[in-house]
DNA sequence: AACAAATTTGTAAGCGCTTACATTGAGGAG
DNA sequence: CTCCTCAATGTAAGCGCTTACAAATTTGTT
């Protein structure tokens, strides 16, 4: 592997004057650029990132934590801002935190030692702390589906009260009056707030919320079947369930299917998050768009502002709005 | 952020004696261990990754290159692969290639310039004697789903053709005569193994292999639809299909639900890979199990042992079966 | 107690780059 | 022709580590 030297060498000019056309940002002669770009590709060189960092404080690239590889959320948040930093010559390094404080915390660790030049976190198990800390020290952070008290700026979240009303509003709009709930884990933010938005649309169309029409489930289809099974025994005759993301309805789908409801004329679903595969199932789920991809892509400008002083094509916010997306399992009563 | 030499200073002792601690590669007697890790702890050092692997020529990460960030099929390897690097010590780096030479040779080279031990690729793009240059450079490096002539030791691929023969093959045992087929793009090597495989069975059960019968799609959802309406009109009473992928079963489903089919009474529906969406489909999908976690996890021990010297638990192995996942999507006849 | 061997620690030379600063050499002004 | 300016290039000091080798210390022998 040849190195910056041997191509000084080979073009008969210093290691100052390579790295200048390597990095265009001193002026070089037109024939000497042209000497070390010969000698280059006969070289085959290839400039070692890592000894760039090194010299330059400066990796080119930010580091991801998202909290699994793999599920469709996840897939869609890192095409998402890989894509946008890609096209701006930026690298990203993902890392799997799994919902488990420590891992999160090894593997943001693992990301500055990395000394990625910025962290775009989807955090869930470290602490408030943690994360005000990290903006404290220095190193660019932005947070995604998460809002951490003082830190606004860095923030980007969808508001999941209003998604959480929408939803349950859509099914009192389509006339049902008795409406189960199926929760994700409610220490989880994102899940107590959709599940407020739920109460604050039965509020408003005076219908009374009950304890027993809720299933807290943990956001995986297994217990979208528990959570279904559970609510059949103990809760008569609603006429719609709204779940907290579409994994867990999927899996109430089916227990409700095994119970031989049809779907919807006997019994309306509605999701959460608008996930890929929510097009895949039958019928197609009717549910709430959570702008993930936008997210994505705005923290991702976020990071190329800030960091990087490219201007971003698009007004940085911070708040996105979710939407019902109108399929084929809520049924008009 | 404190260097090395700050912990040194604290500690009263040499930078190589830091460093010696760090690594745990040399002799330091217990007393100065001690000291060193209190200086490092009272200092909150975090030691510099890039610099370590400049140093060292080491970087402790692996590169891994997948076609694309999201999808089951993707995720899946990635999370593998993840799981058993990072239970090592060592660490990835995910770039997407996007079926497209330029932009898959593009994320090669960021790989090998990030300096990484080795690289786990799946690469369609690029040609064989790419692959096998890159091979010959000295990187190690570990190809999935591709098998390239000369480089068998460094090949982990499925038996695709035996895929291709057990899908059609198990359609046939359930009493089918007239099978149709959506493939892959036949340019891809998998996609033509699985057709091959495919004539193979028919052509063992006395059945005659017809070109109208088999519909070329693009392993993309929307082909298994466009596919499925086209052998509809093109082709009569067939009473299952054999859908190169899941993501193009899907797509078939879709359409034959439309047009008034009932699976699997009316039609049967054989996919491929089974990947985990499969099992959310209505009527869950029988398919064949392509073993991605499986081969993701081979690569991953092949690299640890070839490349770490940490011994393989499990006996490398390069080809690797195929079966038959029974759900709900086949019929008997 | 004296010395060799074994163990622990320190010294310093890189790893492949970037970049502040110094040097060189043209071209223009007087 | 001399002096100055400015653009182009070179020099060399790091960036924060690892590691061969040398030096110092400890341990074991007799």
């Amino acid at each position: 592997m040849a190195t910056i030297y041997q191509v000084s060498e080979a073009a008969g000019v210093s290691l100052a004057t390579v790295s200048r056309v390597m990095n265009g940002n001193a002026k070089v002669s037109e024939r000497t650029r042209k000497k070390v770009e010969d000698a280059m590709a006969s070289l085959g060189y290839q400039p070692n990132a890592i000894a760039q960092s090194l010299a330059s404080n400066r990796t080119n690239s930010v580091g991801l934590l998202v909290s699994e590889l793999h599920g469709s959320y996840f897939g869609d948040l890192m095409s998402t801002v890989e894509h946008v930093l890609k096209q701006n010559g930026k690298h990203v390094i993902i890392t799997a935190g799994h919902v488990d404080e420590k891992r999160e915390h090894e593997a943001i660790e693992f990301l500055k030692s990395r000394r990625c030049d910025a962290l775009i976190l989807h955090a869930e198990a470290v602490s408030d702390d943690y994360l005000k800390a990290l903006v404290d020290s220095k190193i660019p952070v932005v947070v995604i589906n998460r809002k951490v008290d003082t830190l606004d700026e860095n923030c980007f979240v969808v508001d999941n009260e209003r998604g959480g009303y929408m939803a349950t509003k859509a099914a009192i709009d389509a006339g049902h009056k008795k409406i189960a709930y199926i929760s994700g884990p409610l220490f989880k933010k994102d899940a107590s707030d959709r599940l407020a938005g739920h109460k604050r649309a039965l509020q408003e169309a005076g219908l009374t919320f009950d304890e027993t029409s809720v299933f807290e489930g943990d956001f995986h289809e297994s217990s979208g079947q528990e959570g279904m099974q559970h609510l059949q025994k103990t809760l008569s005759d609603f006429t719609a369930l709204v779940c907290a993301n579409d994994e867990m309805a999927s899996g109430a789908m089916t227990a409700a299917r095994e119970a031989g409801f049809d779907i919807p004329s006997q019994l309306s679903i509605i999701g959460f998050d608008n996930v890929l595969f929510s097009r895949y199932l039958y019928p197609k789920l009717t549910t709430i768009n959570n702008p993930i991809h936008a997210m994505g892509e705005m923290a991702a400008y976020w990071v190329l502002q800030h960091v990087y002083d490219i201007k971003s094509p698009i007004p940085i916010e911070h708040l996105f709005v979710p939407e019902v997306v109108n399929r084929d399992t809520l049924g008009k009563l």
